[in-house]
DNA sequence: CTATAAACGTAAACAGTTTTCATTTGTAGC
DNA sequence: GCTACAAATGAAAACTGTTTACGTTTATAG
């Protein structure tokens, strides 16, 4: 996970402001396993910082996606759930618990063959992808024995 | 593509009534090879049958996939698109063209694999998974040579 | 042809997101 | 440490997409 400090480093270079806002909202999203949406984050932010807005957690998320630091969670019914990148990793794809939100990155989608099949069968220029797969974590199968 | 008539059929057995706003979204709807939203539904409905409102649009939407007739296109920024389901196919994916929104579909994803792999490495159960590619279609490609 | 429940359109309500604007504040330069 | 200024903020309003409420219309079984 992309440490808090991280990124406000890369604010800070780039030339952003520090406000305690942010850092209240990175410290949050840092900190979270789960995908969360703009109003999971700012509940979370309002118990701890009652000052900072709604508006606000939706400029700083607007912010970290204009600088790549966060990713989209698209399976689960919500569409704008959002999630800290991992370092390192560019191209990963999420595995989510439908229970909990956790979240877990994996990076060896291997679904290249299946692209330059569908390349040859179709005509297409593909350009990218989307994989996500859902389930129940280990944690959850615990208290939930389905 | 599941023809107009099918739907029907499937509407007057399951004890729906076959209005003519319903017949007019079906055509728009089964005529179509890209994915469409609400709104885009609408006003190509509108254009023949300007006595249709978006609101049974939105109905007709609730409908057809309480029966189980249209999926979601989540890639490509809109999540709410809509697309009439092939018949037959239970478990597919969709391949998308970034610029006209025509949808392939295939049908041998192979993550299975994957799959198995990804839920020894974590202990999830995994129970579902959303796979997307998006590229340029053919003809695209010719009218945009990048 | 009639009765009835389903479906419709219009308008209003609602939820999520973005914009506006006056005020506050982090930070570079002194 | 001060100061100046652009950037960032909060509150309210505006907007967009979707759903609900309700009185009217209509498809269909009998």
């Amino acid at each position: 996970m992309i440490t808090e400090r991280q990124i406000t480093s890369i604010l800070k270079k780039r030339g952003y402001k520090l406000t305690p806002q942010r850092k209240a909202i990175l410290k949050v999203i840092t900190q979270s396993y789960d995908h969360l949406t703009p109003y999971n984050i700012y509940e979370r932010v309002h118990q701890e910082s009652p000052d900072v807005g709604l508006v606000t957690v939706y400029r700083t998320l607007d912010l970290l996606t204009k600088l790549g630091l966060i990713c989209e969670v698209h399976a689960e019914g919500n569409c704008h759930s959002y999630l800290v990148k991992r370092p390192s990793e560019q191209h990963h794809h999420h595995l989510l618990c439908s229970q909990c939100g956790t979240v877990v990155d994996f990076v060896d989608c291997g679904v290249e063959e299946l692209q330059e099949r569908l390349c040859q069968k179709t005509g297409f220029e593909i350009h990218d992808h989307l994989l996500e797969f859902v389930g129940c974590c280990r944690n959850c199968q615990k208290t939930t024995p389905s």
